[in-house]
DNA sequence: AGCATCCTGAAACGGTCGTTTCAAGATAGC
DNA sequence: GCTATCTTGAAACGACCGTTTCAGGATGCT
């Protein structure tokens, strides 16, 4: 091997990432990725090809790095309904403080930018909406196991339904909603979920 | 008065509105505005100012024409569930069938871009925000008032949950989500809400 | 008809876009 | 240390960006 790449190309598709999940694929420019990562276009170019395979790169990773783990976590988790709200108050908590705050959910931005246009994009989108549902049933379903579920509730239905609350959510937060208002919603969301205590009637 | 205009500048912003609907703000160039209007550039910025305040002016349409209707059909329908199910059900036709569908909301879609960072279209979101959160909780009173609610509904908490519900379905349909799937959870979450039958056991 | 006023069309502004090119620099194998 | 091969830096590509300018055309008023 006659030369070796003088970077860490993961390193610098995170940079890019970050680029894109913040600012949108419409607005972040390839002379804005190479201000943002340090390398040049030819590194660029050579490393990730045009800027649409460089923005798909940048979503795969973010798909692999984070929303991936988040299913996975809420997939694996058996105890029901608390097992949801934790999701949900982690995702609260990411979108409304810390590093990322206001940046919303890289996901959910594609959705709204041109970039769903691309089928590549939509593609990925579709993949992790289904996942993310599938992981949401998991825990409904283990939510009913332990009898921690009303008899009145449709696990596929109520999962989709979750998940576009957490899309809502998503959405919310980059406008700066409060952290305190979103948990509200969705404790009550679920409060709604949970068996009914015996009547008094 | 020397001269007046050629052209009716409502029906020009109603073609960059569907533009700015359609693709987003970043996409569309001042150039594609005028090839859509057929005014030239001139008229274009004596009439509306530049791309951002044309953008705006548009958003400002939309929500007249369109998000704030709908917003006073649903506070001013006095059936409770029913009319909410009505709004949902409007909705959805929109946004997957007829001349906009896959357009999603203009509102949603300014969210995930860079609009959202403008105070202008900030505002402008909070402030429809608010006002469609309300609404719900107006039908949601409603429905109290006329029996159809469940004990357990915290109204505003509620309102809130399907306004961002609402969000879900909206960015959902912009990736050609079947409208059947999203009656069908939207239908759930509202019968969730109901008053329920009488219990068996 | 003449004038003042506004609108329209077209060209041009500097700047930035995504992408390509190519010579100079760096490295692994021999 | 030589060479083959890849990477890097910098310049340049044409195209398009949002915006401005201005001469010429159209209009309402006197």
């Amino acid at each position: 091997m006659p030369d070796i790449k003088h970077f860490d190309p993961d390193a610098a598709l995170e940079r890019a990432e970050h680029l894109f999940w913040r600012l949108g694929a419409a607005t972040v420019s390839i002379q804005a990725v190479t201000a943002e990562t340090g390398l040049n276009r030819s590194s660029l170019y050579a490393t990730f090809g045009g800027k649409r395979q460089l923005y798909l790169a940048a979503l795969r990773r973010y798909v692999r790095e984070r929303a991936r783990p988040a299913c996975e976590r809420l997939a694996g988790d058996g105890r029901g309904l608390p097992a949801v709200q934790e999701a949900f108050d982690a995702l609260i908590d990411q979108r409304c403080s810390g590093a990322y705050a206001g940046w919303g959910c890289m996901l959910v931005n594609a959705y709204a930018g041109g970039e769903a246009e691309d089928p590549d994009v939509r593609a990925l989108l579709d993949d992790h909406h289904r996942r993310l549902r599938d992981a949401m049933a998991d825990a409904l379903a283990a939510a009913r196991a332990a009898g921690q579920l009303a008899r009145h509730v449709d696990i596929d239905a109520t999962a989709e339904a979750l998940v576009l609350l957490a899309y809502g959510v998503n959405l919310r937060s980059r406008a700066g909603a409060a952290a305190e208002t979103l948990r509200r919603t969705v404790a009550t969301t679920l409060a709604a979920l949970e068996t009914p205590p015996p009547r008094a009637d």
